[in-house]
DNA sequence: GCACTCCATAGGAAGTATTCCTATTTAACA
DNA sequence: TGTTAAATAGGAATACTTCCTATGGAGTGC
């Protein structure tokens, strides 16, 4: 249930080299936002990692943790769980479907899928309570987003 | 790509029987809301459904928008898109996985699940653009939480 | 028609979550 | 060390959502 050290440490070490890589700098503030994250398996939210965060580093500001925490993501160490920087979305559609997310605009569209229709609930999710419904949730960049890239 | 005029009759229709079986009144505004969500297929946010519905009750306040979006939202009569009501999470798992999200507490949970490994992306998701990934969304009652309400 | 009751609403205030602004600090590198 | 561009702290500003409370309106019994 825990993140092994050994991991962790493994991780910490990739880090200082993805951000070499990428030519981002390794900051003090940068390394424990980092570390917050990956030791921990329950999706902290940013109010949370900053509270971690300051246990090491006392003054560090939420700003500082959320500038992070998003450009991480950016760059493919992190992810972001559910729908980014959004406001709540409403679904009258009340049937069984699936959703395509575009990340670059926030678009969200359903579709059904023959070849998923028969989807069934895997043992694995039994193990942490009862499960209610199961759906797939496709992100991707959205047509429109697509030609204004070429675009610009 | 729009919905039917005959469907949003027949679900303007069921609406007001649903709001009879659940014991709530059927109010101009509560109608105009779950019009607006039905009509269209673009999963608006709390705001753009105001904005909407204003058209046609111009001193329609913005609670009463979230009011009623959550209270049809808890009569199955409407679904929230994503996290509901949480703040942004983020996940240090950068290997295939999927999510068990408990709809009560807001825990989230990683899994990866041999018989759903082989997730094919389907083809109904490439219609709206380029997908990226494709993961499963479990929704259900963590462990916790269904002993927590057997004990109340 | 009138009073009563309860649910629903409007509008603004309050509470959170997130991002912006800018002077200052610091990592990276010569 | 000195330089420089990137990163930071801290508070202000914004955005989203919920709370508060007086008012409104439908249904019921009279």
């Amino acid at each position: 249930m825990t993140v092994p050290r050994e991991t962790i440490a493994q991780r910490m070490n990739a880090f200082g080299k993805a951000c070499d890589r990428l030519g981002i700098k390794v900051t003090h503030q940068r390394m424990e936002i980092f570390r917050v994250v990956i030791s921990t398996e329950e999706h902290p939210d940013a109010v949370t990692v900053h509270r971690r965060v300051k246990k090491r580093i006392p003054t560090v500001s939420l700003d500082t943790v959320y500038r992070n925490l998003k450009l991480l993501a950016d760059h493919g160490l992190l992810a972001i769980v559910g729908m980014s920087q959004e406001s709540l979305r409403f679904d009258g559609n009340m049937q069984e479907h699936h959703h395509f997310a575009c990340v670059k605009c926030g678009l969200i569209r359903d579709f059904s899928s023959g070849a998923i229709g028969g989807l069934t609930m895997p043992d694995e999710a039994k193990t942490f309570g009862a499960p209610l419904s199961l759906h797939l949730e496709v992100k991707g960049i959205c047509a429109t987003c697509q030609k204004s890239a070429k675009g610009g």
